[in-house]
Order: structure tokens, then sequence, then C-alpha cells
DNA sequence: GAAAATTTTGAAACCGATTTCAACCACTCT
DNA sequence: AGAGTGGTTGAAATCGGTTTCAAAATTTTC
């Protein structure tokens, strides 16, 4: 039900413009800073806006603009600090760029990504940034094939399409069990998240090479889901511990489920890390917590959404182009070597060793001796 | 620029229309479930919209309807898990009423909060959920002034004015000085948020409050701001234990500084609790970690993120009753002992305890004996 | 079977902006 | 003085829906 056209609704263009004594069209040039307006007239004008506080309507200049200034953020679980860091450096990149966040959170349910998505194709968002796509998601899939604007972050499609910003998860977990193996450890638990994605199954791939590597068995006893949650985690490693023969440390999908078997352990009387190391991914700040020193394999949060939008901002420019040529990067892990690796039981504790990690795995986590670190990932872009 | 109309354009209504042999009046009125329109005809209508796969426009059925589903959330930094939380909530309650949400992250700056709010106004969305506004806050009180739509949670204005939902800071305050005198401790350091926010003046003020009931005096020198960062707490924490005589307990303005507090005491070399007594508010999640086990004031998160788009409905349904009669909640604590308070070094150590505080001040943390208790608040509803 | 009542429908106005196009204006240049 | 130039301006079309209103179609009533 429409309302009537009172005098205390707020006022249109053609007010201003009536006021002014001016066309609606020169308001809207005088509004967009478009030239060949007389000075007497932009001022006059001007004076009209101020003195009504007229505020253009977005909604009408989306219409007739096409576009909408406006991103989707879709992301699995927004209390995650990891997904929430990232978004925090989205909603302000786009913020400084004149655009703004639609923000949704799927708690990784297909049926609510794609929702979401349908949801922001009728919005007429600009583009679409997905932290937390599937393995195999036919709504992104198409998404991507009928060249709409997205651009993933964290995970990927397993058919490599569409532009997206990942780390090297193989890698990434490649080295973290080879740091584990190095401290000697030989029976490894590994709580991956859920199946049909590529942060899971690219880290599940990165732990069996190298114990493959190692020329040690892959027990699928160590391996567990654990949905990345940390209480799923701490229920799992739960059961990996009261394995008859139970490992010496466990690995976590991430940081959030690392924590989780911190709990676990504790539960049980096992101390972290002389009695179980643990290890995650992500770097979420409560990490590098005193009381906590997890071990971890960093991502560079606020970066990787900094370029997220970058990225989008420049593909809403030239959608064409890239669809032919999509923007892809894969980010070098970093390993932080914290306490509950059990790295730093013998000798020094002087804080966090930070490393980029040399490939073939030779031993991580001593080239930054003494303060910490970072040394920044060098970017393999490929087209 | 508008781009020609190509065979490539998103379908319109006006081509479903041509399509089912109907009118753009008929096909809107498919649309909208409206009735009069025979079973035929919608069949009709249904299946060219199908085959089209037409996607309704938002923007023009926002434009025409003059309401655009869509809620503005400013929080002052949604990597405060507290903000993530009842962000989360709110998203999901917002989207289970056909409403999304537009999220705005002030990092506690006036000016940004105030081009937010001149953001969303002109983008026109029909509410605005507020998890941070300053106590003196012209912007938000012009809003609220105006009629438009708001609901605010956590903090509120110093006129008292609008719809909130806030904890009752003072009292939590209080009880958990009260708490910690109880504990024996007479030398009790504050770390305040920011100067001018409700949260950090409520609760200083039932901080003081309570040291004054005890006869003890409020030593300036013991409160510190602290900018509710864990990094700003844990350099102010520093400061007050290099005090000549330093404090035996800290109490931060929220639990991230809590966090803070904590390592500042861990770099100092003093433990946690058996030095220093460490408390905080919210009870966010990682509070009940068992290497941090932090002694807090419970909030409600999720139950305040659903209430305050509940509420946000109601309001947008009819402004004017809400104008005249604010909905205003006050939440009853909740005190939730565990182990930096030091209430558990003696005696038993069975994990957390909850209890509303009963008022006036008695002991605090007794009734929830053996395992976790929550008592839910009792709500004092005003009109 | 005609009048009355009711349901169904489409033409047209509207939401509030942008953009096109042609007209107008004030110059400058022959 | 007249043609040409380029800066300024407003009328009107447009974006893609919703809503009003009256006409058309159908059903009900007598």
């Amino acid at each position: 039900m429409p309302q009537r056209r009172t005098s205390r609704q707020a006022p249109t263009i053609g007010d201003v413009a009536r006021r002014a004594g001016v066309s609606r069209a020169t308001v809207s040039r005088v509004l967009n800073e478009y030239p060949h307006v007389r000075p007497q007239v932009r001022t006059d004008v001007q004076r009209a806006i101020r003195a009504l506080r007229y505020r253009p309507d977005q909604v009408a200049r989306s219409l007739a603009r096409r576009e909408t200034k406006t991103l989707g953020l879709v992301v699995a679980d927004i209390t995650n600090p990891f997904y929430a860091e990232t978004a925090r450096a989205i909603v302000e990149t786009a913020r400084g760029h004149g655009y703004h966040v639609i923000l949704c959170n799927t708690d990784n349910l297909h049926r609510l990504q794609e929702e979401y998505v349908e949801v922001l194709r009728q919005r007429r968002v600009d583009g679409i940034i997905f932290g937390s796509v599937f393995l195999d998601d036919p709504v992104v899939e198409a998404l991507v094939e009928a060249g709409y604007p997205c651009v993933m972050y964290n995970r990927r499609l397993r058919s490599g399409r569409g532009n997206y910003i990942v780390l090297d998860n193989a890698s990434a977990s490649h080295d973290l069990t080879r740091h584990l193996l190095d401290l000697g450890h030989r029976h490894i638990g590994f709580i991956t998240g859920l199946r049909d994605l590529s942060t899971a199954s690219e880290r599940l791939r990165g732990y069996r090479a190298a114990l493959r590597a190692a020329g040690l068995p892959a027990d699928p006893r160590l391996m567990r889901p654990g949905a990345f949650k940390a209480e799923m985690a701490q229920r799992a490693a739960q059961e990996l511990l009261k394995l008859p023969r139970r490992p010496t440390a466990i690995m976590a999908g991430n940081d959030l489920m690392a924590l989780g078997v911190m709990q676990a352990a504790g539960d049980l009387g096992l101390r972290v890390p002389e009695d179980l190391a643990v290890v995650g991914f992500d770097d979420i700040e409560i990490a590098a917590h005193r009381q906590i020193q997890l071990t971890t394999m960093a991502q560079q949060k606020a970066e990787m959404g900094r370029m997220a939008v970058v990225w989008m901002l420049e593909i809403i420019r030239d959608p064409r182009r890239y669809r032919r040529e999509p923007l892809q990067q894969i980010l070098t892990p970093t390993l932080v070597v914290r306490r509950t690796c059990g790295a730093l039981l013998r000798g020094d504790k002087s804080g966090d060793r930070r490393a980029t990690v040399p490939r073939p795995g030779r031993r991580a986590g001593r080239s930054g001796e003494g303060k910490a670190l970072r040394v920044p990932s060098s970017r393999k872009e490929k087209r």
C-alpha cells in the first residue's frame, strides 16, 4: 500500500529541481558532478539540496544505472574468526570504493547457499564473493559459467573454474605433517573438515603425501571428520585418543577444530604438547594467545579479503575479460611454530617462529630465528 | 552507460507477460500471489516464468513498493566474537523473514558510523540495528527522533531514547566486583572500554558502587581505558601491574580485553588466578576453553540478536506506535564462574558455575552447584 | 433471460532516479 | 551579418516493477 505523498515525505529530485528552478536532469548532473553546468546553477542546486536535506534515492539510481554498488558475501560461519577477519577486510575495502556488502551465512548448508545466491541475483548485486564454496557446487559453477562476477577465497571448485584466492593447501598440509614427522611423531591423527570442501580434501591430500614420503601408512582410523567446528572436533579427537594405539599428534583442519582437540586432550588428562601435539590452520587471533600458543599454518586473512574486493571491482569493470582469463592465486603458506606442536619443548622459548616453508620439505621453523619473522608469501599468479 | 537490450539480457516482467499472453499487471499478481487470477492463467504465467528463467528484479520492486527488505547492521568490530555471534543470529533471523542485512563495521569511529548511516538511508534500508551506538550520538538520536526504525543492542544512548536491548551493565559490573571482593580482593583494577560508550560508563559505575558499598576507595589509578581491544588492554594491564601497589584482580570491560590482561600477566610472570584474578564481560565462546576458563558476565548473544530483528520487524510494521512507546529491555546478567577469578582454587573443580545474581549482592556463584547451570534471565520489559 | 453482482483483466500512472536528444544560447570567426 | 562552434539546458524516454481504476467477462439472482 503506497502512502499518499505528504509534506513529510522525503524530498525527491523533482522537489530539488522545482526549488532551484531547473529541470531534474540538471539536478542529476550536479549530483553526479557532470561537466557543462553553469557555476551559478550548480550552486543554486546545491543550496536547494541542502535546504531540503535531499538524499538521493540509491534504489532509484540502481534501477536507472543497472548497478547496485552492492556485493554479496557468502561465508559458512561468521563466528569463525577466520571469516570474521576476512569479512572485516572485505567490508572495509568495499566501503572505500563506494560498495557495500550483504552478509550471508550458510552454515555449510547447500540449501542455504542456493537460497542466498538466488536472493543476491534478484537483488542485482554487482558481484558475489564466496568464502565457502563446495567442491562440487552447481550453483556457483553456473554463476561462473554465466559470467556473473564472482570471486572465491579460501575454497575453490573442483573444476578449477572461476576467480579464486586460496592457500596452497596441499603444500601447507604436507609441510605441517612433515613438521610433526620431523619432531618424531609417527602416529598422527587428522581431523578434516567436511568431505566436499576443497580445503578439507586438499589438506587431507597433503597429509597423506607427507606420510607416504616418510614411508608411513595412512591409517584411515586416524582420519576423522570434524565439520570445521570446535565441538565436533572435540568429539572426534576424543575418539582418536581412545584408540588402542593413540596418536601422539593431531592435525586439525582449522584452528577452531584445533582448539576442540586441545579441549579433548584436557578432558582425558593429556598435556599439550607433552602428551599430544596439536596443530591447525588459519592462525586466528586467539591462536597466538599465551594460554593457547597454537602452532598453525597462517593465512593472510586481511590481505585475502582486500584482494578479493580489488579483484571483484576489476572484474565488474570488464567481466568478459576475466571470464576468458580468470584471476587465480595460490598463496604460499607460512608455518607459525608455537608451543602446541612441542617444537619449543627443547631449547629456547622466545616467541613465535614464522617461515615460508622451503619446498621440498626442509626442516621448517628454523629460518626465522629469535624474534617473530614474517616472510611475505611469494605470489604465483596464474593468468 | 546503459547497454543496448540484447537477447542475453535478463528477462523482465514484460517478457513473461508477452510469452504468457497476458498483461504485466497479471504477471505481477501471479508473482505476488494475489487472489483474482484464473487458475488457467496462473499456470500459464508460471510456465512462462520457468521457461524464461525469469527472476524478478528486487531493485525495481523496492522502488515501486518503497521497501527494500533490507536492514543495516552497524557494529564496532565484526572480529569481536560478541558481535560476530550476534550478527549471525541477526542475519539468520532476518533471512527467515525475507530480510537481508548490509554489514557495517565502524571500528568505533564516529566518522565511519555517520558515513554508514548516511549510506544506509540513501539505500532506503527498512531499518537499522546498532550494536555500538555512542553515548551521545547525534546521528542516531536524529534517526530516532525522525521515527526511522532503529533498534540498539548492547549499547544505548545517554538520553535513554529509542528501542534497545542491553545488559543491566551497572548491576553486572557491581556483582562482578562484589564477587571479587568476596574472594578477598581489595585492590581491583578496571580496564574500561572507551569513555563515550554506555557499556563502558555503566560498567564503571557498577564497579565504583560496589567498592563504595564495601567501604573501599575508588582509586583512579586503577582505572584505565582499553578501547575494547585485546592489545590495548594488554598494555593497560601492564601499566596497572607495574604500579607500586599492584592490583590483585583486574576486571576487563569485555572478554577480549580480559584475554589481553591474561597476556600481560603472563608477560610479567604472574600466574592467573594465583597471582592475579581476571574477569570479563560477554562470555564469548573461547572464554569457556579449557586453557582460558575465564570468569565472566554472560550475555545471551544469539537471543539478543534474534530479539533485535523480531522487534525491528514489529517496528517496521507500525513505526509510530514504537515512537511513542519504545521497546526497551534490560537483561539480567548471568555470572559464569570459571577458573580465572580464583574462586575454584579452593575446593571442587567441576566445570562452570552459572547463576543469575540475586540482588542485592548476595554471594554469587554458589547457586549452581556441580554441573553447569544456566538460569534464564528474567526479563523486565518496560512498556 | 435480463439485471445485478462479482471476479478477472489490462491500460496507464507511478516509484525516483539517469540518459538521450534536440533546442537554445553565447561566443568566435569569416 | 551569418555561419559555425561548443557549452547549457529541459522534455521525454527509460529502468522494471506495483497499483489503481475502469472495463470486460463471468457468475449469481430474480
